[in-house]
Parts: structure tokens; C-alpha cells; sequence
DNA sequence: AAGAGGCCCTGATAGC
DNA sequence: TGCTATCAGGGCCTCT
């Protein structure tokens, strides 16, 4: 479901409601994810408090006392819902990225604090939890990514050793965590449209004013997707019950047989299908 | 070695 | 109503 925007608005939600705060219980309903929840996964966590909430990528950090990190990825259909207490009822709209009810099914695992607890919901079962015991560890496992779109790294010198001779085509490139990490499918499709390159262009042919447009444009939609609390697709709220309203704002994302927004364009949006993702484009400013 | 494709899952929706 | 097919914001693994 998410991608770096979104992630950004669950970390800064968690990061006002339980940074400092000590894990008093853990309970584990379903270790079945992605990758199997570790067996030591409630020892390592249980009464300990917790020291930082950050994120990288589509990872949200959690750094606790005793010098582990636990990090986790939604997938496509995670959920992080935090539920208060009220004098003697717990609040339930309260929650991120999801309905304001608390879901029935596919809660994997609660995280009880004083006066609230964290619940990880997950349908689909693509995201996961990982733990490190150090931060060099940590790093490591990091080291696997390339730089977000926000870092020096990401700049024309690095894309131009990138791409240079290569025929994947430039989407595949955006959605590659390898490449650039954060970016997901809705991002690519609008960062590619600003840029008004056709999303199926190979790699190698892409200009000098392209890599710069790609460095721009890339920051420029995630930084306003930040701002406006992220994409909403299934009437997901945020940590205040709000909605994120970016999906407002998508110009070419499920926007197909639709005019192009660009004034005197007299474009379409289309739909096809690049490894498997929907891919929209104008096939007039994307030619 | 690069790149395409399959696969891991459940749920919502469209079409017959 | 009830079946089947398709699609979904991700990413790892395998095969060529």
C-alpha cells in the first residue's frame, strides 16, 4: 500500500505518540508475514522503551534501550492503527492508513503502552518485521538500498553511471529499490508524467535534461505528497482520523481515458502494463 | 550480468 | 445470487 510519503506520515505519528514510551506487553496473533516473525521477536521487545522512531525508505525504525533495532514494511497491505484510551473505552478512530474502526481480521500484533496500544494489521501478509542488534547491523542491511530521492547521492553523476547503456526501461528503474528507494507505483507514474518522459523509454536514451527533471521532480511530488498526508486510495485515514488528499492531486494515476490536466494539452491518459504494474502516461507530453 | 516473469497472500469489484 | 477473473500502493527469487 505504501510508499515513502505515506510511510513518512505512520512514522510521524508514531513518533508523537510513542517515542520514550515503554512496551508493556506484547501480544503476537500471527507470526505468518512475509518473512516469519522471529522466535526471540517478544523477548527482544517486551519492557523496553523506546528511544527513537525514524524511517528510511519504505522502512519505518524503531530504535530501543537497549541498542536493537526493530524495523518494519507494510507491504501492500499493511496497516498501523493506534487505538487510546478514553476514561474506560478505547478510541478507535484513531489509526493510520486504514478505516477508523480497528479491523476484525489480520491483526498480527498489539503493542501495549500506558495508555494506548499499537496494532500492526496486515491482510495480505507482504510486509514484515526485522531485527538487528546493533546499528552497524542495521547498516548493513540498509547498505542493500540506494539513496532516496532526498540524498546528495541521488544526483547526475549517479544516474548517469546508472543508465548509461542500459535498455530497462526507465519506470522499472524508479520502481527498483536498488536505484532509488521509496518510490512505489503511484509515485512513478506521476514523477514520470512531470517529467514528460514516456515511462517505457529505455534507460540509455534518456538526456542530460531528463536525469535533471528525474532529480527535480522526484522530490517535488514526494515532498507534496508529505505536505498533503499522503495518498488516500481506500478511504484510509490518518494518525488524526484525517485523510491524506494527494490522491486529488494524481494526474495521470488511475486516471485512464482521461484529458491530460496540462493546459492546450489535448492528450489522453493510458493505461498499460509495464512487468506487471498498471502504467499511466499522457501520450501526448509522454510521447 | 541484466532483465523479465513468477510468486508470495487476501479482499474488493466487475462481468457473466 | 453466485460463480470466475482481474486487480491492488511491494519486493524477493529464479530462470534465461
Amino acid at each position: 500500500m505504501p510508499e515513502l510519503p505515506e510511510i513518512e506520515i505512520v512514522k510521524q505519528s508514531l513518533y508523537k505518540n510513542i517515542k520514550f514510551k515503554k512496551i508493556k506487553k506484547i501480544i503476537v496473533k500471527n507470526r505468518n508475514l512475509r518473512f516469519k516473525l522471529a522466535s526471540n521477536f517478544k523477548n527482544i521487545l517486551n519492557n523496553k522503551k523506546i528511544v527513537n522512531i525514524s524511517r528510511f525508505s519504505k522502512y519505518i525504525i524503531i530504535n530501543l534501550e537497549n541498542s536493537y533495532f526493530c524495523i518494519f514494511h507494510l507491504g501492500m497491505s499493511g496497516t498501523i492503527h493506534i487505538v487510546k484510551k478514553n476514561n474506560k473505552n478505547l478510541i478507535t478512530n484513531v489509526s493510520f492508513y486504514n478505516s477508523p474502526l480497528i479491523p476484525k481480521k489480520h491483526n498480527h500484533i498489539e503493542f501495549f503502552f500506558n495508555n494506548l496500544k499499537v496494532i500492526y494489521n496486515d491482510p495480505r501478509r507482504f510486509g514484515f518485521f526485522k531485527i538487528f542488534s546493533s546499528q552497524r547491523k542495521l547498516f548493513n542491511y540498509f547498505n542493500r538500498y540506494g539513496p532516496e530521492p532526498f540524498d546528495k547521492k541521488f544526483n547526475i553523476n549517479y544516474l548517469k553511471k546508472k543508465l548509461k547503456g542500459k535498455s530497462k526501461n526507465i519506470k522499472n528503474y524508479l520502481l527498483d529499490q536498488k536505484f532509488v528507494s521509496g518510490i512505489g507505483n503511484i509515485y512513478a507514474n506521476e514523477i514520470l508524467f512531470f517529467c514528460k518522459i514516456n515511462p517505457s523509454l529505455e534507460s540509455k536514451k534518456l538526456s542530460l535534461e531528463n536525469y535533471k527533471k528525474l532529480i527535480y521532480y522526484s522530490k517535488y511530488i514526494l515532498i507534496s505528497a508529505i505536505k498533503k498526508g499522503g495518498s488516500t486510495i481506500k478511504n484510509f485515514t490518518n494518525t488524526n482520523g484525517k485523510l491524506g488528499s494527494f490522491q486529488k492531486n494524481f494526474n495521470v494515476y488511475q486516471r485512464e481515458n482521461l484529458k491530460c490536466l496540462i493546459k492546450n494539452c489535448c492528450g489522453i491518459i493510458k493505461k498499460k502494463k509495464i512487468s506487471n504494474r498498471s502504467t499511466f502516461y499522457c501520450n501526448m507530453c509522454q510521447k
